[in-house]
RNA sequence: GGGGCCGUAGGCUAGCCUGGUAGACUGCGAGGCUCGGGCCCUCGUGACCCAGGUUCAAAUCCUGGCGGCCCCA
């Protein structure tokens, strides 16, 4: 393959769009703006992150469902606040092959209007509640600004959205914690780093009576928001009316949550890992985990082909997802290079050297460092390098978010950190609505919200001077 | 919302200003030679985003569309 060892930090648009085409992990010509095609290698990745995102929801309780993706246009606009966030961005199929339609019917951009009138005929009493769904489907969103490969895209094609109802404020409340805690255990097995922030109220998803996110950073210094939990009070149910029968005989509205996961996620696990190699990828999710590459000498292939098969069998047998690169017309080298390029978490080589020595090489693709093992240790090398790997790329991405956050007490401060993309900043804020906006204004940046996490707050307001009550999150986003 | 740059084989790109035969590298196919970090050689294959306009003649100039990148608000 001819690619150019792309500099992940020179150029990080460039670099991705590259690194997704020339793996085949996701191809952005497709002729339409800001839609994107996963092929085979991509589509796995996709999906083995989706299946983690699967098991977690399962064991907790939901129950995977689908939804249809035309919501009458009477249905969306049912509640106020969410249309009027929408409606600009609202893809509209008005005509079925030559006769107008009466009704205009959405692509749908999210489904909260299309599951509250569904709960309505399943939700009658207390005992039908909590309801705990997910889907994962195509949402559409007619981007006006820039859009970016898998990271703005119209077509989300890869929206994993959860829904509940519950029977009091304080299950839906204590439900957006639990939902919270998954999505960092879900985050943590992919090794994805993240801050969580409560939206600013001007922020947060319409309809919601509070929002939280889950923010990462991208290696241009730009925030990517890769997750969100709303809780939705009953302003989806009051505007769909959707009540269920206490135990007294009275009748209550539902109260509601949303959350979701897209495919931001798939692009902050190959940005954060990736380097100028191409991809690195955790090994529970990449699609291939260990490639055999024999190294052939003159006169000795029988034998070295035969130990690298050999390899191959014993690591399939362990269940690892192993492929053996044993094509006769490419070089070692082109081997090392494409399967680098592909990410595949542990190189196994064998050349006349081991062969004599009874031993087996492993590289790993983080830090491309070698180790000779002997025969007999081969799975449990590859499995106890395969932690390590895990542990390793998640320190590591860690590290890289903490550089990237910092905490100042100034205006000049912030204002000069986020004009330089160098990531997210806190500040103390005095927790008004005003001073966040006049922030925003003046930073020419997003407000991310508050901390989640208890924090000490010291110091005074950066834009006001008044005591300061919370730590406020600020960069430049996607 | 405003401004700039750009679109040439599968990929990366030269040519465009100054209109006249589209060239390299890479990939792909065949053959030979190699093989612990992208071997090499020969032959073959394959492209001017779309629609108009100007012109004897358009990849090149003009207008519009579609698509991409960057900067500013």
């Amino acid at each position: 393959m001819a690619v150019p060892r792309n500099k992940k930090h020179e150029n990080f648009s460039e670099w991705f769009e590259q690194v997704t085409l020339h793996t085949m992990v996701y191809d952005y010509r497709f002729p339409v703006k800001g839609c994107g095609v996963w092929p085979g290698y991509g589509f796995k990745l996709r999906k083995n992150v989706l299946d983690v995102m699967r098991r977690l929801l399962d064991e907790s309780g939901h129950e995977e469902c689908l939804f249809p993706t035309l919501i009458p246009q009477s249905l969306l606009g049912k509640e106020a606040e969410h249309i009027r966030s929408f409606e600009g961005e609202v893809f509209w199929v008005t005509r079925g092959g030559f006769t107008e339609l009466g009704e205009r019917l959405a692509l749908r951009p999210t489904s909260e209007t299309a599951i509250m009138p569904m709960l309505k005929l399943w939700i009658k009493d207390y005992k039908d509640l909590p309801v705990k769904l997910y889907q994962v489907v195509s949402v559409f969103r007619c981007e006006t600004k820039a859009t970016h490969p898998m990271i703005r895209v119209r077509e989300v094609t890869t929206f994993k959205e959860g829904h509940s109802a519950h029977a009091t404020y304080e299950d839906a409340e204590s439900h957006v914690w639990s939902m919270v805690e998954l999505y960092k255990r879900f985050f943590d097995e992919l090794c994805i780093p993240y801050l969580i922030s409560r939206r600013p109220d001007w922020d947060k998803f319409a309809g919601a009576v509070y929002s939280i996110a889950f923010d990462t950073v991208m290696p241009d210094g730009r925030a990517l928001q890769i997750g969100t939990v709303h809780h939705l009070g009953q302003n989806f149910s009051k505007a769909f009316d959707v009540k269920y029968l206490k135990p007294d005989g009275s009748h209550e509205y539902v109260w509601t949550t949303s959350y979701g996961i897209s495919e931001r996620v798939v692009a902050a696990l190959i940005s954060i890992h990736g380097d100028d190699h191409g991809l690195v990828l955790p090994p529970n999710v990449a699609p291939i985990q260990v490639v055999v590459i024999p190294i052939p000498y003159k006169g000795r292939e029988a034998e070295v082909y035969g130990e690298a098969r050999r390899a191959y069998g014993e690591l399939k047998a362990a269940g690892f997802r192993v492929v053996i690169d044993d094509r006769q017309d490419a070089t070692p080298g082109s081997k090392f290079y494409e399967w680098e390029l592909k990410g595949v978490p542990i190189r196994v080589e064998i050349g006349p050297r081991d062969v004599e020595r009874g031993t087996v090489t492993l590289v790993r693709r983080d830090c491309l460092t070698r180790t000779a093992c002997p025969w007999g240790e081969l799975v449990n090398y590859v499995k106890q390098l395969a932690e390590r790997i895990t542990v390793d790329l998640r320190e590591a991405a860690w590290r890289y978010l903490k550089e990237r956050t910092f905490r100042v007490r100034s205006l000049e401060e912030v204002a000069e950190l986020v004009k330089a993309r160098r990531g997210i900043v806190e500040v103390p804020w005095c927790g008004r609505g005003e001073c966040g906006l006049t922030l925003e204004e003046g930073l020419e940046a997003k407000i991310l919200g508050t901390a989640v996490e208890p924090v000490m707050v010291e110091g005074r307001c950066v834009n006001c001077d008044r005591e300061a009550t919370k730590l406020l999150r600020t960069a430049k986003t996607y």
